[in-house]
DNA sequence: GTGAAAGCGCTAACAC
DNA sequence: GTGTTAGCGCTTTCAC
């Protein structure tokens, strides 16, 4: 704060060389600046000795042109904005990661925002994205129930992730819900199970109530019946423990369980196996969310329902890109998930 | 790719209204631009009623200024680059949403890019995000050995996150690997645990070793010795499974295990519980992470070290923040972790 | 082939 | 109190 300390300007001052304009790229090859935006841009007709001359100036200077000023010119700043209610959780990673993926092919970089499931938030993040002349905005949510559209009438596209808009008009991606049900349900049947119980979470959640009807119907369409109902918990091992313990007194002769989280999944195989059962050899488990540190941890490892949410990253970006570039596909986009087999 | 089709004009542009600039709202509000500027943004001596009219005209225009020409302007763009090693993994997520926490109440929004241990990757992203202009840099990798500077001489401040700068005169936070071995073994004999032992994981990470020194010298300030050698091995719980058993063998009458991660503390104490150990009765655990799906879920819940991650964030922000300011505070930070008491 | 000049949207200095 | 003007760093016509 003491501007005269004669101290800090040496020795705390970390080494901020003046940035080089084109303006002294162009002064040092002896062109204007013209010709030296020509040069560096492969734009105009130019003597190759001139442009090398120019690249050599632009070399040394370690010129990085300025996006700002390009930005301020072309109206296109080659930024979106992630917005994420999930204060960078379990599922909004993997579909950040996708994101970037895609995006980073079309050359933008993304502004992270964490809106933390508040609405002021999160319209407070749209506004300085908006500041910031963002070219797009992927908002991602962390459950497959549809949610109010951040805004209408946004001066540039925007792509929900995982949790769609609940305007169809709107760009959405997300998971197939009933499609992860019905690959737990055929993997099971293959393996010889048809006494199979579904354990899941809140019913509250479209996710849960989505895989258990779907559930259901996947075993009619093979001639059998889910084991009991549903069992609507919550999304935690300990739930999945509770309710294999239940399940067990009431249905003992059950041989297959498919989980809606890997979470759950664990919970049970930790329960049938110190109910004596042995796993799997006399009940097969089947998770869902292919999530690393559960489902590789768990003895037996879990088989289980990856639900793509990188790929589902992927997609979002990719509709972004598209509709950045004027060809948008409004509408709810469903990303496939797949199974992943291990030895539950 | 098509111009001409009539269709898709109307049909598939999902509403882009033309952007208002200050030119449009001081036109509405029957003033000059500069006047509209002033108004705005509080600046010069206008007349209440002006003020209000520009405002009204802003509001209904739904005026959003463009930070880009701004940040032409003043040199300043109010954003950060954060460059982690992590793919967004478990130790950078803390960190990334400390240091948001921070950046935020500066008004800044972060750029997020992945660098996947991978230096041509990482030296992209500093590349692009010194031609974005960003005010300053934050450096996030995963494991808490000091690692190469990112560039030498760069024009915008750099601050490094958990793993430090190989360079000193760098700006570095990081944990505290000897204290949270010392609240470790602090807990383990304030709980009346003697014969103590210590697994852990590579003895190539330098967080390893550091705990596994920093574990035996505060042992010995009690009077203690380590029982055997520490166990490196790796980050798993399988790890933790394993080397309970072997420690078992050798040394039947452990009563305290500090373990170097949850997730290697959760094999720890199943592997415990399934030798016939009443827990936390006969053997106390602790670990490090408090990650909360492994240390919630453990039977008992874990006991652990949290290493502050999310505070390392934060305090990388605010130490970039002031860098920014032209008060950079050079060296290692080093976060002090804390204790979390659940049951093990 | 190359240079000169206009202008992107905004702010700040200076007129009036 | 308010308007006018220059200019941030770059790209892009259009002269020459």
């Amino acid at each position: 704060m003491n501007d005269a300390d004669p101290r800090s300007t040496p020795s705390t001052t970390p080494a901020s060389p003046r940035r080089a304009g084109i303006a002294d790229v162009a002064a040092r090859a002896g062109v204007s600046v013209g010709t030296a935006s020509k040069a560096l841009n492969g734009r105009g007709t130019l003597k190759e000795e001139t442009r090398a001359r120019v690249r050599a100036a632009a070399q040394e200077l370690e010129f990085a042109p300025s996006t700002v000023a390009r930005s301020l010119l072309t109206g296109r700043t080659f930024t979106v904005g992630i917005i994420t209610s999930d204060s960078y959780g379990r599922f909004s990673i993997p579909i950040m990661r996708g994101a970037e993926d895609a995006l980073g092919l079309g050359e933008m970089l993304a502004f992270l925002c964490d809106s933390r499931d508040d609405p002021i938030r999160e319209q407070h993040h749209l506004r300085r994205l908006l500041e910031r002349r963002v070219d797009g905005i992927i908002v991602a949510g962390r459950r497959t129930d549809a949610r109010p559209p951040i805004g209408t009438n946004l001066p540039v596209p925007v792509v929900y992730a995982l949790a769609p808009s609940a305007d169809e008009a709107d760009i959405s991606v997300t998971s197939d819900e009933g499609g992860a049900a019905r690959l737990a349900v055929e993997h099971l049947v293959r393996t010889g199970r048809r006494r199979i119980a579904h354990i899941t979470g809140p019913h509250s959640h479209a996710s849960a109530r989505e895989r258990a009807s779907a559930t259901v119907e996947a075993l009619s369409g093979h001639g059998l019946e889910l084991v009991g109902d549903p069992w609507f918990g919550g999304w935690t091992e300990a739930w999945g423990r509770f309710a294999v313990t239940q399940l067990l007194r009431a249905h003992p002769d059950v041989d297959g369980v498919f989980c809606g989280a890997d979470v759950i999944a664990r919970g049970a195989t930790d329960a049938l196996r110190e109910s004596g059962a042995s796993l799997p050899l006399e009940v097969g488990v089947v998770g869902v969310d292919n999530w690393g540190v559960v489902a590789e941890a768990a003895r037996p490892p879990l088989t289980t329902v990856d639900l793509g949410l990188q790929e589902i990253g992927r997609r979002a970006g990719e509709l972004l890109l598209a509709a950045i570039d004027g060809t948008p596909a409004p509408g709810l986009h469903v990303v496939a998930g797949h199974l992943v087999v291990r030895e539950s």
